[in-house]
DNA sequence: CTGTTAGCGCGTTCAT
DNA sequence: ATGAACGCGCTAACAG
């Protein structure tokens, strides 16, 4: 690998020479930066990026702490709307992944600051609010992705997934359903199945309809789950003439346990998903489904992070600018503007996805959940 | 950020000694340990990894270009590989993804190669064989996936998709099925799409069986694709009993389509997909499938990748050994163990995943697709 | 405009 | 066993 030294050497100039056409941090006479020039294309010279990361104190980096890659596709997605922000910022992108588990999530943040991120962005679930508050008190800007921290409001990027479930109930109320099922995760203590709980009995208790435990059958949060939990609510024999479930896994389980009891969506019960899976597109009926924006929070997340990494250094340049004399500071701080983000870009409300499986309530249709068990007894 | 310095201060040592502790390097008497330890825990000492990778000229860092993170969870799943073997190792993963875009993978490379990383692991569509071979000639040992260049075929972890789809139509044929089509990718120049037809072929070939292009059904590799490759298949009367399709999309489309037809899977006609999707296992019947082992291949990149880092450094601490007075280099190069890979090693053969929608060749059941046709018209 | 010099933080020699 | 001094490759300050 050549350095700057055996350009300069080739070039005939001082490397300081050479690094001023490299940052291009100030005048150097043509025939120089094209001698130069000549010397680093001759000697395919990269810069190393230690030695500037060194005395930068910068790397150019911004790590990613995720969940874990391969569940499902969404920290997939995630890591797409992170990426569509950063690499355009000319920036690396290190990322790396908790499992969801309090050490695993500690050291991979360390680690991630020890690499002297420019700035992170954080999916942390297993650490608590007071340890993600003393994290962040960090030199380096870290932003946190589907939570919402006391205190760190204005660092968080989530979805109001109560709200998205809301409008998922309020969908089918507005179709004149008032007996609606919820096929619920089993994981209680998971915050998004509180909040997805919490979501449909608001839009229940907006609309006057008393919530009934009856109606909620909990399952985990899979295909199967959501077929075991259909079984379980006909074997109630509650009668209900829609459903909204946790997410599309078990909304599917849950549609094809109805079939099985020749129950028909969405002639005789409606079914809303949660999170707009691809598979939601692909089976019969088509099925209306909350779409997660999870592509946007990855993006948005990306971009207040680098936000507040250039409003940081902003801050630097002023410093200096005041204490010294008034130099070219710019191309050292090469600074950006930054865009203000108020607590609402931060917040995301899930849409609804109009598909085939629902329909407006039909009268007749409404005993098909009781009617159907009574036969089969 | 205390550096090694302030420590040494605080130890009333010097920075040697502070650095000897560190890298346990060389002897150090057990009081000055003590209190460079002291020193460090007070300060909360965090060695400047830009510093030590100037000094040592390696990383720490596993670089993997990847195609689109997004794309499904096939490399989701392959960086869930590479983890399982890099963490351990005590490294760190960069990913970037070259979105199967020529410059984009060009450039990702670079930057990678750039980054210093001890080694890297690329799966590359849009490259060349020829700027691979040159690329590999850095000094940073490279890995291929899914791909076997030539000349590097030590270098290339890879799937023998053809056997795999030789499998998969095996045993059909070993159920009795004659008549057995293949829902193809339209996406004709594509070397997996190639690879699988020839497995077919090759299938057929070995049972004595003839070719028959009406067998063979175009379309997009998607579930929508596999719909319309059955109706197109259907339209043309030409009778089949089972198929294999390129991917389990095209799987679960092409199913659907049968059902819409009144043709039963798999009573009337068998059916298996392609890579194992998590939905084959969820949806009527179960899908038979050929397990693409994407995981293993990602494990076994990182571990190759890790080898020939490994082999390199104990070339270079026996090189030294021999030309200077024998020292405790051990330390320096931190000598691992290295492992043979034999080139079978490096080949992955998927395996069939049987499941209910195959079931033995029935006389009765085999007119459905060309009776069903008739009827209709 | 340009070259010289002094660090950035660390590992490693060479003396002691 | 230990400290002083040097260099990794680069940027930034200082003097021309």
């Amino acid at each position: 690998m050549a350095t700057i030294k055996d350009v300069s050497r080739l070039a005939n100039v001082s490397i300081s020479t050479v690094s001023r056409v490299i940052n291009k941090s100030s005048k150097v006479s043509p025939d120089k930066v094209e001698a130069v020039m000549k010397a680093m294309a001759e000697l395919n010279f990269q810069p190393n990026s230690f030695a500037q990361a060194l005395v930068n104190k910068k790397s150019n980096c911004i790590g990613v702490l995720v969940g874990d890659l391969c569940g499902g596709p969404f920290f997939a997605q995630m890591m797409r709307g992170i990426e569509n922000v950063i690499l355009p910022a000319n920036k690396f992108v290190i990322v790396m992944s908790g499992k969801h588990e309090h050490d695993r999530e500690k050291n991979s943040i360390d680690a991630l600051l020890l690499r002297r991120c420019d700035a992170l962005v954080v999916h942390s679930k297993a650490l608590s609010d007071e340890e993600l508050i003393e994290i962040s008190r960090s030199d380096v800007p870290i932003v946190f992705v589907n939570r919402l921290i006391p205190t760190l409001e204005d660092r968080c990027v989530w979805v109001d997934i109560s709200a998205g479930m809301e409008t998922a109930v309020n969908h089918l109320l507005k179709q004149g359903h008032k007996r609606i099922a919820y096929i619920a995760s089993d994981e209680v203590n998971n915050q998004d199945a509180r909040d997805r709980m919490d979501g449909y009995r608001r839009a229940l208790d907006n609309a006057g309809i008393e919530f009934d435990k009856d109606l909620v059958s909990l399952a985990f949060p899979d295909e199967i789950g959501g077929h075991n939990a259909i079984e379980s609510l006909l074997m109630r024999d509650v009668g209900f003439t829609a459903f909204v479930a946790y997410n599309d896994a078990m909304a599917v389980g849950a549609v094809s346990a109805l079939t099985e009891n020749n129950i028909n969506v969405p002639n005789e019960v409606s079914a809303i998903g949660f999170d707009n899976n691809l598979i939601t597109n692909f089976i019969k009926p088509k099925l209306t489904t909350v779409r997660y924006p999870i592509e946007e929070v990855g993006e948005t997340a990306a971009k207040l992070a680098l936000n507040v990494l250039y409003a940081r250094e902003r801050e630097e340049y002023e410093e200096r600018k005041e204490k010294e004399t008034n130099r070219n500071y710019e191309r050292k701080f090469d600074l950006h503007d930054v865009v203000e983000f108020t607590l609402d870009d931060l917040k995301f409300i899930p849409d609804l996805i109009e598909r085939d499986s629902v329909t407006a309530y039909n009268e007749e249709a409404a005993v098909a959940t009781s009617r159907n068990r009574k036969s089969k007894k």
